[in-house]
RNA sequence: GGACACUUAGCUCAGUUGGGAGAGCGUUUCCUUCACACGGAAGAGGUCGUAGGUUCGAUCCCUAUAGUGUCCACCA
């Protein structure tokens, strides 16, 4: 027997582990078509947000969803090592506990960090409990496991056999904190006050000087030249001419390039090869040498001669002080402008020249471009993400992927200790011991671009990979689409000749309360398990998943999780009148006559065949908003507030009692079905106080249509009978008349049972409910008028007002009437407007006409 | 500078083939009647940002515009 109230803790107790224990999560059924997810692999460094809650569930839906109708479900569980991140925070966790984090050796550091991820698999393999998520444990992977390695290790030789992968010295994002390079997308550009330093250039040989602006009069150690427009008719005498650098009086070459801008500052630019990108092209073009002029920690080096091993700021400060000493300084100017940070540290990122990895993305780009216009198409939900997709795609910059990293895949390239000479290789060169190996690793996202193959065992073309590769759906929010969805893209296309999934369901992110971004550093960050202990995972998980449309944003709130709850309740509470009302032989799954329904049984029939159909058509699309919206209005207006009030006097009356008992467990039992994915703890909980269920709701197949030949005059009944209920519960309330006072009612109808007038008298407390002929409904009381029928109520009202609500209801249908026929008088709308439409207004036009010619009879008794 | 999203009831948000605007919470009145007070019944509350256009008809399509937000972008 089910308890009063619904209590989630009681509920979810228990029930995960079964499920595993029972091996429900890993069962294969080869005979059913394969439907596959991989899970976005968490980062081993925290504990799951409200983000991954969400993310999780939507996957977890999908995955109960298909398997309910028949499907070979696979979702692949792994988690990521997450370089940068991971490597930061044992760094961390070393130093905490007095570890001198710069004297360990890279095998010492590496056996910390396995430790680390060990801890963390743990935490999270916790809380993907918690969130009753039904990943296949036994197919889990790492992005550091053999698998995935050797994986890495085969494209990053085959690419570089291929010339994808190319080692150059250019420039790159250096993160001075985590003292490693940067992919572009890992740079964060925040808009922040800076400064536009002017300084005067004496031209050598002459009385005149040149004005020059830069934001990052530190780089001046490093100029090389001075740039200027060829056609600018003010500084064409100069070039060829020598200036002096008024950091170190140092003579820069003035050179001409189209590159400069006339109109932009003083339309003469400064050039700093190996500390600017454009500066770099330049001086390319020119072979211009390219001196740097800090260290990897962003301290000045010998270069800057008087300010070595001063910081970056500090060197800038005290530089513009020296120059204005020098008579030099022109004015500083005040700018808001574009500074990149650092995603992970935060630092301020130092464009520098230097000797990295890059993975050539024209040709990838290319291919997946040509994808999104072919048959075999990534499909983004919502569409316009495909959009953000291609325009990165088609401006895309080749990828830095080496990382001044330990934890991560080592690049297998080897140098020759005496000549230098560099091979990559699968494999160590057999005299290793006259190579040293490259010292960076990848970054971690080139791992997590093989994550949809590799994990099957694409390298070794494994029946895991025939069979559910590609995979059917990517979950993620709009947040990574460069950094993962975009990559996976491309790597699948070159690396397996398909397309890694077939649809990219993109979420958004949670914000909090006010609309803010959640984030550890504001503090305002909701930890999902607070939630869970407080209101229960089902209430957690129908709330993330519901709230919000496809690509939006979600705003958390604790009121719409109670509210979430709170029809869980309904649900329990509906499931538990059903139980105890019903016989104990009825069991569900009788077949029953559908020719005598009853007019509540075959409406509440339709209705539910109707939202069947809706709810599948919302769930094909992903939209379980939608999807679980249908499901709502049914539950609460058709199941709850109707059928079931209604059904109690059916249950009383003997030839209807057996077959209502029938209907109302299937109904209840398709409720808690159609639930169950998004809630699939009180669901099964449910399922299992069913008669006649099996082992658990994970055996289940999804509800199927219930068949049904549509009987108007039913459906007519029905609609009077609520019609009917509505009107005298209104009525009751505007007059003031309590509920219990028993009035007696009076209906004249050709579609009215005997059984409506019984649960008539029986939802609105009444006396008694007398059915009569046309017209000898009791004159002295309340009259309604409806479309299939009339009723008077044994409440008196004298005259005046019986006729003033007349007369108002007559006012409010002539404006109706007048509306249609309007409508109909327009041969524009009667032309063009849909042949069900215009008949729909006919027929509303013919029924309103109707009830008037009633209203005026009933009128004229009163002149 | 470019792109995209959002603007609908007091608040938070739904509303896909354009055909009389919905939910949750809040609010008013009544009801502890045997599924549920984590409830029930009946209400109040909206010129669907603004201005044009297309259409028989626009919250929905088009154009412009305002506000908010996000992403992208090397202009020294």
């Amino acid at each position: 027997m089910l308890d009063k109230r619904y209590d989630p803790k009681k509920v979810e107790s228990g029930i995960y582990d079964e499920w595993k224990a029972k091996g429900y999560f890993s069962m294969h059924d080869l005979k059913k078509k394969p439907f596959s997810i991989v899970i976005p692999p968490p980062n081993i460094t925290g504990k799951l947000h409200l983000g991954h809650a969400w993310n999780t569930t939507l996957q977890d839906i999908i995955i109960r969803y298909k398997k309910m109708q028949g499907y070979d479900v696979l979702w692949l569980p792994g988690m990521d090592h997450a370089g940068i991140a991971t490597q930061a925070k044992v760094m961390q966790e070393l130093r905490d506990k007095g570890i001198d984090t710069r004297s360990i050796t890279r095998e010492q550091f590496l056996s910390y960090a396995w430790a680390h991820k060990e801890q963390y698999a743990k935490t999270i393999h916790e809380q993907w409990k918690m969130m009753g998520l039904a990943l296949d444990y036994e197919k889990e992977r790492f992005t550091l496991d053999d698998g995935l390695s050797q994986a890495v290790n085969e494209v990053f030789c085959s690419y570089y056999e291929e010339g994808l992968i190319y080692k150059d010295k250019r420039i790159i994002n250096w993160d001075p904190v985590q003292m490693t390079a940067l992919s572009n997308i890992e740079v964060i550009h925040k808009d922040e006050e800076g400064s536009f330093y002017y300084f005067a250039y004496p031209v050598v040989g002459t009385e005149e000087k040149l004005i020059i602006a830069t934001t990052r009069p530190e780089t001046m150690f490093a100029d090389v030249a001075i740039v200027v427009n060829p056609d600018d008719e003010r500084y064409k005498k100069y070039v060829g001419k020598k200036a002096i650098n008024p950091a170190n009086g140092d003579e820069l070459i003035i050179i001409a390039d189209s590159y400069v801008d006339k109109e932009f500052g003083t339309g003469v630019m400064k050039c700093t090869p190996a500390h600017d990108p454009n500066d770099f092209l330049i001086g390319q073009k020119y072979h211009l040498p390219m001196p740097v002029c800090m260290n990897k920690d962003a301290t000045m080096n010998e270069l800057a001669r008087g300010y070595t091993g001063l910081d970056r700021y500090d060197c800038r400060n005290k530089l513009v002080e020296d120059i204005k000493a020098r008579g030099l300084f022109v004015k500083e100017e005040k700018i808001i402008h574009a500074v990149g940070h650092s995603e992970r540290s935060d630092a301020i990122v130092e464009p520098m020249l230097s000797s990295q990895w890059f993975v050539k993305m024209k040709p990838l780009a290319k291919r997946s471009l040509e994808m999104m216009n072919e048959k075999e198409r990534v499909e983004f939900i919502p569409s316009r993400f495909a959009n953000v997709f291609t325009r990165w795609m088609e401006n895309v910059e080749d990828w830095c992927i080496s990382r001044q990293l330990w934890w991560g895949h080592q690049i297998p390239a080897y140098y020759r200790k005496d000549t230098g000479e560099m091979i990559v290789s699968r494999t160590p060169p057999e005299d290793i011991e006259n190579y040293v190996r490259d010292q960076d690793v990848l970054d971690t996202w080139f791992s997590s671009a093989l994550w949809p193959f590799a994990t099957f065992g694409w390298l070794k073309n494994d029946e895991l990979f025939k069979r559910y590769f590609p995979t059917d759906v990517l979950v993620t929010a709009y947040d990574i689409i460069f950094f993962w969805v975009s990559r996976m893209i491309s790597q699948s296309l070159h690396l397996t000749h398909k397309i890694p999934f077939k649809k990219v369901l993109i979420h958004g992110l949670v914000r909090d309360e006010h609309g803010k971004k959640m984030s550890k550093s504001a503090g305002n960050g909701v930890d999902p398990i607070d939630v869970i202990d407080k209101y229960g995972v089902d209430a957690l998980r129908y709330f993330l998943t519901t709230i919000s449309t496809p690509g939006q944003d979600i705003r958390y709130s604790e009121e719409k999780i109670i509210a979430s709850s709170n029809y869980l309740n309904k649900i329990w509470n509906a499931t538990r009148f059903v139980l105890s009302s019903i016989d104990s032989d009825v069991k569900g799954d009788e077949q029953i006559d559908l020719t005598k329904l009853s007019a509540i049984n075959h409406h509440i029939i339709l209705r539910f065949n109707k939202t069947l159909e809706l709810v599948n058509e919302a769930m094909e699309r992903y939209d379980f908003n939608m999807a679980s919206t249908h499901l709502y209005n049914f539950v609460y207006d058709d199941f709850c507030s109707a059928y079931l009030e209604q059904s109690k006097t059916a249950l009383k009356c003997e030839e209807e009692r057996k077959i209502t008992s029938i209907i109302l467990l299937k109904i209840i039992k398709n409720i808690i079905l159609m639930i169950y994915p998004y809630t699939p703890f009180i669901a099964e909980t449910l399922y299992l106080s069913l008669p006649n269920h099996l082992a658990s709701i994970m055996l289940e197949t999804y509800p199927d249509y219930i068949d049904l030949k549509e009987d108007e005059n039913k459906e007519k009944e029905v609609e009077l009978l609520n019609e009917i209920t509505f009107q005298i519960r209104s009525f009751k309330a505007s007059e003031n008349i309590d509920s219990r006072d028993k009035l007696s009612l009076m209906i004249s109808s050709p579609y009215f049972s005997t059984l409506s007038c019984n649960t008539l008298k029986d939802m609105l407390h009444l006396s008694n409910v007398i059915e009569v002929k046309g017209e000898e409904l009791d004159k002295n009381s309340r009259i309604f008028i409806f479309k299939n029928g009339k009723i008077s109520l044994s409440h008196e009202q004298d005259a005046s007002e019986r006729k003033a609500s007349l007369v108002k209801k007559l006012e409010h249908l002539e404006a109706e009437i007048s509306r249609s026929k309007k409508m109909l008088d327009n041969e524009n709308f009667l032309n063009k407007a849909p042949v069900q439409l215009v008949e729909k207004e006919k027929v509303k036009l013919i029924e309103n006409e109707k009830i008037k010619a009633d209203i005026l009879k009933d009128l004229a008794k009163f002149n």
